[in-house]
DNA sequence: TCACTATGCTCG
DNA sequence: GTACGAGCATAGTGAA
């Protein structure tokens, strides 16, 4: 709230009034004072404490009176400063501060967010704000226990109040009141004059506070971040914007460099046509769409806003369904899109925008084909520092340009009470939408500076905006699931799974919901009397997959528990998530792939996630067998054998394992060999097994601990193989070091083409802190340059692709996996060229090897 | 009803 | 407390 509302009125003063604890005039006067509240619960009560904290860290002076309630404070503030002739706001719920409104004096219900003036008084209770005690002192307050004149209401109060103008004059009135009100009020006079005695904000109390006390200079971003830190309040933390490097002081909140008056509504094809002569004129526009969907495949355009300078934007209402926008009269969208095909169009006006993949597709989709892609701000900011924690415009503005973006939330609502953007009122989604584009224009300028300055500004243009383009392409295309196969798959394991559940149950001798581990807790551990193996962060049992192996050797439920949850996972997450993401014209799935969703350069997929179809299982597998081709087609699967450890190689410079790549040896064979001191021939499947887990934990940042986790042996025997390898590849054991090292001395990591992650971890005092930094510091500049490679590779085949042609679209990536979909004819070719391009995407002292499989379907494709 | 956390599990 | 990087389903909780 407190939050929300700095940003929003960016006050000028500001203080924060408690209550204290103890006696005031009103329970003096009146013992029965709020007797009926229940106590304050105990949670409450220790959260005080670090409320008051909280606002400390905040920067804002509080008041706090012994014997003094905090209305009587508030009241007696806001008439001195309303004397002075200044604005007030008085932030509360409280319907009692309807009294103290006025033309300088309004309140607001952060709450529900409405602000309240004098007509707004008058709207609510029906009488002036002067004649709310009158109205309150006949119509009693239950949750203060004020008792008000019984009988009479809200309804009866208001209409008296205004008919009389004040509790005296109805009193001196009585004879003349109807027969039945006359009767009530005449009992209950004295309650009536007590009470508004009791609902009368004071005015005079004796507080000692100046205006110029509470004067507001902004928060302290570090002080605020500690506590957040402290208290684990993530969402908050994130709300609060990213890391501003020490020494260099945060930008003013206050001097926002943002005004709106330079924004205008575009309503007419002559203005259009203006707004298309300015973008001429600069050369370069940044663009955003409103839109009715977050998903590009589903979205319809409601609004396009453009800004070609600073200060300068303008908004273009096409979907708007409010009647003030049919009223105004906007440009149908063919009309508009007619009049910007042509710059959307033309590669020698720069493109800016924030994630552009999105204006790219919906566009796209309209038959305007972007070009001249200039500068996009989540995928600059993610070049600069992967390590983020948001991307977001609004985040990136606050951090580069000190200045807080109106946000999405606060123009539609959320909720039950929100709205599509094209309900949004037009000034208001001028401002919003104008903003956005503005706000991206001043940002390019500062991050274009950025990437040059830091030399990242080649890796940038050549890569990462090109690969913008990649990935609009592969979502736009999607890939075809078999929904009617999912449909079979899914009576299948619905009656397996009915199966097992009975059988449960059965062993169990009671039904449970087996899906909640606090049940299963229950059952295994209390009734069954199973013994603990693990707990979980909050110290509770734990019954993960490992437990439940565990202890399948002593009873048949936990057994079947994991039966039951290799089933649920499979159908919940895949078989019937899947069907309902089909999107109805195309009939396939376009995933969305996050540009900036890993701290490494790796994507994320989401909405569905295709990165994560089972594969390791035979079920798991069939669900792959349902993602298949168009008819005449057949998918190609492409991926890249052992990537990062031949980046390791090349990386640490290793001859035995440089050569055991050049050799094109099976590298878990040659390393067990190495460790075993054994011939490759000799070898047993066991023995690579462990080899496999050692290369795969060098990767990580091995540790003792985790190596033997995994292999399920002790510590002292995992180290004794650790020893053995970096006794045999003793150069990976510098390299590690020296990636440390070299994190520690620079403050971040880096990927080949340039990406950083700061690390700062690597300071930390806190042992298992520093660990895990020392661990990202080694796995980053080999997981991230595996993404750069893959990246490139992507690029050139898209390329290729494009060209003259070809029937073959590449349509997902899974990390060191590319897949196809390819016209039977094709195939030979689009296998060599792929192939190609992702074995010579980057020379490396060991080859790159590319692994190619062919089929009707995604599993056999593997 | 919504936002959020905890737990557990899928992938490379 | 401990292997790197992700997303998502479900249960449960607290606040609106």
């Amino acid at each position: 709230m407190l939050l929300m509302f700095l940003r929003q009125y960016e006050p000028k003063y500001i203080g924060v009034v408690f209550d204290s604890k103890g006696k005031t005039f009103r329970s003096d006067i009146y013992p029965e004072y709020k007797a009926k509240r229940q106590e304050t619960p105990e949670d409450l009560v220790r959260q005080f404490p670090r409320i008051v904290e909280l606002v400390e860290g905040f920067g804002i002076p509080s008041v706090q009176m012994e014997g003094f309630e905090a209305d009587d404070i508030m009241g007696t503030i806001s008439k001195r400063v309303e004397e002075e002739g200044a604005k007030v706001v008085l932030v509360t719920g409280d319907k009692d501060f309807l009294q103290l409104v006025s033309d300088k004096v309004t309140l607001l219900d952060t709450m529900k967010y409405i602000e309240t003036d004098v007509e707004g008084v008058e709207a609510k209770v029906g009488v002036t704000p002067a004649q709310v005690v009158d109205f309150l002192a006949l119509m009693g307050d239950t949750s203060d226990n004020v008792p008000g004149v019984k009988g009479i209401g809200k309804k009866t109060a208001a209409e008296l109040v205004k008919k009389w103008g004040s509790l005296e004059k109805i009193i001196e009135n009585l004879e003349k009141l109807a027969d039945k009100h006359k009767e009530l009020v005449e009992a209950g006079i004295e309650d009536a004059n007590l009470s508004k005695v009791l609902v009368t904000i004071k005015t005079d109390v004796p507080v000692e506070h100046k205006l110029e006390d509470f004067s507001y200079r902004g928060f302290d971003k570090e002080v605020l971040r500690e506590a957040f830190e402290k208290y684990e309040m993530r969402t908050l933390l994130k709300e609060l914007g990213g890391d501003t490097e020490a020494g260099e002081a945060a930008p003013p909140e206050q001097d926002s460099p943002v005004s709106y008056e330079g924004y205008r509504l575009v309503l007419t094809e002559k203005d259009l046509l203006a707004v298309v002569e300015r973008i001429r004129e600069e050369g370069v526009v940044s663009i955003d769409l409103e839109t009715t969907s977050p998903q590009p495949m589903l979205a319809e355009i409601v609004g396009i806003a453009l800004a070609p300078a600073p200060g300068e934007a303008y908004y273009v209402p096409t979907g708007h369904t409010s009647m003030e926008a049919h009223a105004q009269g906007q440009l149908p969208l063919d009309t508009v899109l007619g009049v910007l095909k042509p710059v959307i169009e033309d590669g020698g006006i720069k493109k800016i925008g924030q994630n552009l993949k999105y204006e790219i597709m919906v566009l796209n989709l309209q038959g305007a084909f972007m070009s001249g892609v200039y500068c996009d701000m989540m995928v600059a900011a993610h070049l600069i520092d992967s390590g983020r924690l948001s991307y977001s415009l609004d985040s990136l503005s606050k951090d580069y340009l000190g200045h807080s973006t109106i946000t999405y939330k606060d123009v539609t609502g959320t909720g039950k009470n929100k709205i599509g953007f094209g309900e949004v009122e037009l000034q208001a989604a001028l401002q919003y939408a104008g903003e956005d584009a503005d706000v991206a224009l001043r940002l390019a300028e500062r991050l274009m500076g950025q990437l040059e300055q830091e030399g990242l500004l080649e890796s940038y243009t050549a890569y990462e905006l090109k690969f913008i383009e990649v990935l609009a392409g592969m979502e736009m295309r999607g890939v075809k699931v078999d929904g009617d196969k999912l449909g079979e798959l899914s009576v299948e394991f619905s009656a397996e799974l009915e199966r097992v559940v009975g059988e449960v149950y059965t062993e169990a001798g009671r039904e449970f919901n087996i899906n909640s581990t606090l049940q299963l807790r229950k059952v295994l551990f209390e009734e069954l009397e199973l013994p603990i193996k693990k707990r979980t962060p909050k110290g509770e049992p734990s019954t993960d997959v490992e437990v439940l192996t565990d202890l399948s050797r002593q009873h048949p439920v936990p057994a079947k528990v994991l039966e039951y949850r290799g089933l649920a996972k499979l159908k919940s997450t895949y078989i019937d998530a899947l069907p309902r993401l089909i999107n109805p014209e195309t009939g396939r799935i376009h995933t969305s792939f996050n540009h900036v969703g890993t701290s490494t350069g790796r994507l994320s997929s989401s909405d569905p996630n295709l990165q994560n179809i089972p594969i390791k299982t035979g079920e798991g597998r069939r669900i792959r067998e349902a993602f298949v081709p168009d008819a005449g087609h057949v998918l190609l699967s492409a991926d890249y054998s052992q990537i990062e450890l031949r980046l390791l190689a090349h990386f640490s410079g290793d001859e035995a394992l440089i050569e055991a790549f050049r050799a094109d040896r099976d590298i878990h064979s040659a390393t067990a060999a190495e460790i075993f001191g054994v011939s490759e021939a000799d070898v047993t499947p066991e023995m690579r097994r462990l080899a496999k887990n050692i290369n795969f934990g060098i990767i990580y940042g091995i540790s003792p601990f985790g190596l033997a986790k995994q292999l399920g042996t002790s510590m002292g025997v995992a180290k004794g193989y650790m020893d053995e390898y970096f006794a045999r590849y003793g150069r990976v054991k510098s390299y590690m070091e020296s990636s440390v090292e070299e994190a520690r001395s620079r403050g971040y990591a880096a990927t080949m083409l340039g990406r950083r992650r700061p690390i700062p971890e690597l300071q930390s005092k806190n042992r298992t802190l520093r660990g895990a930094g020392e661990r990202a510091a080694i796995n980053t500049p080999v997981q991230g340059t595996a993404a750069d490679i893959i990246k490139i590779a992507m690029i050139r085949i898209h390329e290729r692709l494009r060209g003259d042609g070809w029937g073959s679209d590449m349509i997902l990536q899974v990390h060191d996996e590319l897949l196809f979909e390819v016209p039977e004819g094709e195939l030979e070719e689009t296998g060599r060229m792929v192939r190609g391009e992702m074995e010579s995407a980057m020379e490396l002292s060991v080859p790159l090897k590319v692994d190619i499989g062919v089929g009707g379907n995604w599993a056999e494709a593997h």
